[in-house]
DNA sequence: CAATCACAGTTAAGCGATTAACTATTGGTT
DNA sequence: AACCAATAGTTAATCGCTTAACTGTGATTG
């Protein structure tokens, strides 16, 4: 495989000459130019990253960190999005992305993580970041890693969807809708920032429409067959509900299910929205009213604003507002 | 961040005791190795891998490579399923993960791509190879880059779902039940070696079967959206459809959703059968029968395959046997 | 008892780029 | 004509680690 110095002694210069006219610094002629770029096409010369990694700092690499905390990393669909968006702008830059996923042990992050900050591998970092007792952005900056966090954690850079916002817009359609017995399938409220805010914006909207009614929450964990399960138990033990809203897609698809299990018939019986819109939101039946959080633009926000940062500006933290999908799942209440 | 050199005059001995140390190459004293790793821990010593890679050629990174063809790779469940299985073995053993997604110019991978082969970053390759014009594994290769092909694209090492036996036991079960007048939601066979195998094994229990009716098959395009129509399509044009089969449980997804819309109901009045067994596949109504492909085994058994390259064995192919899951969208025929 | 060997550790030469500091040439100003 | 700035290119140090080649012990052995 090609180095430079085979390229500069191709071209007849030095590798430092060879050097510049890659990185595009001035001071060398047309000439000298052409001369390097043919020794380059002709050898077929590619730089060696591993190389300019440790003399220059400069990898090409961006970190992806998708904590493996619970089930979602590679079970969530708008994980996969989020990773859509960001893969779009980074490989448009140039930059390649690696794949973190750490453990947390003792509320610290596993070595293999801690051990790839300190690599030097790694030029900047996009961290989802939701959960209370830990920032795995803010363990880059810390090792000089730039990182934004994407979530709810607080931290100097950050890209987030308006979760609370989310939540207020999803009650507000639901109240309008004449709904007053609802019903919440979330998850536990430390496990996620995120869901955490969406349930403050469905409370702030309840607690301005003075309901008489006590809105029954249980928790799950993500997963369409806990929505199954939950919803299978609010239905049984609330059968005054008109509506059920899981926090989550996955949750509301396995709610549609228990419903149909029950004999109950989606939306004329009971109504059921959720949250994420996921492709299969599209597809269900009937299709799920839903909030979309626009996956790929978190992630290309999320990206952009890394690069800024490598480039040396100062960009500022964005927020995402998410959007009410109105499909068939739910039903005006009479 | 402290170096090696740090560690070394830290624990009084020279780097290359450090080095053999930290490696555990023969020939030094427990009394050293104490010193060594006191210094370790004292300092928070973490090795810079950017160096390392530099002079060894060990960079514990491995390329995941998901070509960008059509619009599988993030909106696939199966693909994440299957670097959930790579994410797994390659994190226990201490590899990092760089996930590539080469788009196709002319039938040759983009430049992006060709320069990351060669950039010295990375130690092993696994790729998804399932188009016939190209392999990105064979890239690799050329490179000097150990990789292993996860698909039906011939190569030297080879991980890959047996899709003849998954197609075989598909048709079979559809024709055990008594079905005859099937319809067919597959692709364009260029597009994809997997499912023309999966085609082949259909084909093959047919043409064993001396059907006297001949077949509808639809090309579309792995979407539900794409499944939709083609469904709706299939169904306008073949009143006498007993069965839907689509090579994919997106497009099955479509199907059921499409043939809600014209008021059938499945499985009463048309069965409807998918391929992947993807989570949502257990969550529709009625729930999927599919075709398990294990992905998650996929991506282990590709990296553990890989691994064992790595460490100088030559370990042969493994195929991975699909598995049929029986659930409600297929009615037996009278 | 001399030759050999296994062990413990050191020295120093890379790996392939980047880049600060330097030299040499040219052209424009006053 | 003298000086300076801009341009074009080179030299060599450096990044942090690995590893081949080497030195110096003491124990083993024929």
């Amino acid at each position: 495989m090609p180095t430079l110095q085979d390229v500069a002694k191709r071209a007849g210069v030095s590798t430092a000459t060879v050097s510049k006219v890659l990185s595009n610094t001035p001071y060398f002629s047309d000439a000298t130019r052409h001369k390097v770029m043919d020794a380059v096409r002709e050898l077929g010369y590619r730089p060696n990253l591993a190389a300019r990694a440790l003399s220059s700092g400069k990898t090409n690499i961006i970190a992806v960190v998708f904590p493996f905390i619970y089930d979602a990393i590679f079970k969530d669909p708008f994980v996969m999005r989020v990773l859509e968006g960001i893969e779009a702008v980074c490989t448009e830059q140039g930059y390649n992305i690696l794949l973190s996923t750490p453990r947390l042990h003792d509320n610290e992050p596993d070595d293999h993580y801690m051990r790839l900050l300190q690599s030097g591998y790694i030029e900047g970092l996009i961290a989802i970041d939701n959960v209370e007792s830990v920032s795995f952005a803010q363990y880059g900056e810390e090792m000089d890693v730039p990182s934004v966090t994407l979530g709810h954690h607080k931290g100097a850079y950050r890209v987030w969807s308006d979760n609370f916002k989310g939540g207020k817009l999803l009650m507000e359609h639901v109240l309008s809708q004449g709904h007053r017995h609802i019903g919440i399938i979330s998850v536990k409220p430390e496990m996620n920032l995120a869901i955490q805010e969406r349930m403050r914006g469905m409370q702030y909207v309840i607690d301005h429409a003075s309901l008489d009614y006590d809105l029954p929450i249980i928790e799950s964990d993500f997963s369409s067959e806990g929505g199954i399960k939950s919803a299978s138990t609010l239905l049984r033990e609330h059968p005054e509900l008109s509506v059920i809203i899981a926090v989550n897609d996955r949750m509301a698809i396995g709610a549609l299910s228990a419903a149909h299990a029950m004999d109950l018939r989606v939306p004329d019986d009971i109504s059921v929205v959720g949250y994420d819109d996921i492709p299969m939101a599209a597809t269900t039946q009937p299709k799920l009213t839903t909030i979309n959080q626009k996956p790929v633009e978190l992630g290309k926000a999320s990206a952009e604003l890394l690069l800024k940062r490598l480039n040396g500006e100062k960009p500022s933290n964005v927020v995402i507002e998410p959007e009410l999908v109105v499909r068939q799942s739910l039903l005006p209440q009479r």
